[in-house]
DNA sequence: GGGTACCTGAAA
DNA sequence: TTTCAGGTACCC
């Protein structure tokens, strides 16, 4: 489940649940966190819970006089869960516990069936990986995504995943901003006049943002008792539609495949401007 | 650039 | 049984 949207929603609900308190402990299965950085988290205390692109930063206080503030990083890649449970809560017996967060007065579960999520310790003051562009910062403008865009050859989808120019937009809302931009996803990235451009970014903040209004796409709570999935799935306007009608035109949705990952567009609302165009 | 692999489970 | 899945690292 998890791009921007998803995870921005994962950190803002840990984050109050978690601030202050001392984390004592992490067991793992698997070889998720080295020991010596396991030993590295006892007895810090959590100074806040973050997104940093796809992933979720808790940052940590220094563990005593001398020691550095760290933090860790979490990053759920296709299944990961995090999921707290308050002092003596279960939730049945949970299948593919990776490792167990314990806290004063709580523990966080990562849980991960497919084992593509990583767990890993950084001091405090490391870059900030992949060096993109996170779409929500305020310094995201069009005349950024314009020299991101630059004078590239792939096709505009490919390119929204790219984490090296913008971060956090996955399958999902890379159909979706192009859905919403009125942009071809197979157009060239590097291809679009300034008017698109501005399109393209408009789409990207409000899709995005609006998908965090909805707490995401799908996915199991947390914090909650309730299995409760994101509410942004029922507004999905073209991915995981093929076949159904378009909520533009009422053309019914294409499904072609990029990068061996699906792509979803429709062909009338995305398809090359007509204004403009000399008629047969 | 694009294809494949990583891993498991759900759905076709 | 086969295919597909919200991510990304690594191969040519």
């Amino acid at each position: 489940m998890p791009e921007l949207p998803e995870v921005e929603t994962v950190a803002r609900q840990l984050a109050p649940l978690l601030a202050g308190r001392v984390l004592r402990r992490i067991d793992v299965r698997g070889p998720l966190l080295e020991v010596a950085d396991r030993h590295l988290a006892r007895g810090r205390r959590v100074l806040g819970v973050t997104r940093l692109g796809k992933q979720v930063a808790i940052a940590l206080g220094p563990a005593g006089r001398g020691t550095a503030a760290c933090r860790l990083i979490c990053h759920l890649r296709m299944t990961g869960r995090l999921i707290w449970l308050g002092p003596g809560e279960t939730r049945g017996n949970p299948r593919h516990v990776r490792a167990t967060l314990r806290f004063d007065g709580g523990r966080l579960l990562f849980i991960d069936p497919r084992r593509f999520g990583t767990l890993r310790m950084e001091s405090a003051d490391a870059p900030v990986g992949n060096s993109g562009t996170d779409p929500m910062d305020g310094r995201f403008t069009p005349p950024v995504l314009a020299g991101l865009l630059g004078g590239s050859r792939q096709g505009l989808k490919p390119w929204l995943l790219r984490q090296d120019r913008l971060l956090g937009i996955g399958n999902i809302y890379a159909s979706e901003i192009l859905f919403a931009a009125r942009l071809d996803p197979r157009r060239a990235a590097g291809s679009l006049s300034r008017g698109e451009i501005r399109r393209m970014f408009g789409a990207v903040r409000s899709v995005l943002a609006r998908a965090i209004r909805h707490c995401g796409t799908t996915f199991s709570d947390f914090g909650d008792t309730r299995g409760r999935p994101g509410g942004f799935g029922r507004l999905l306007a073209v991915y995981g539609r093929e076949g159904l009608p378009c909520r533009g035109c009422g053309r019914s949705v294409r499904r072609i495949v990029q990068q061996s990952r699906s792509t979803f567009y429709c062909e009338r609302c995305q398809g090359p401007r007509r204004a403009g165009m000399f008629v047969a």
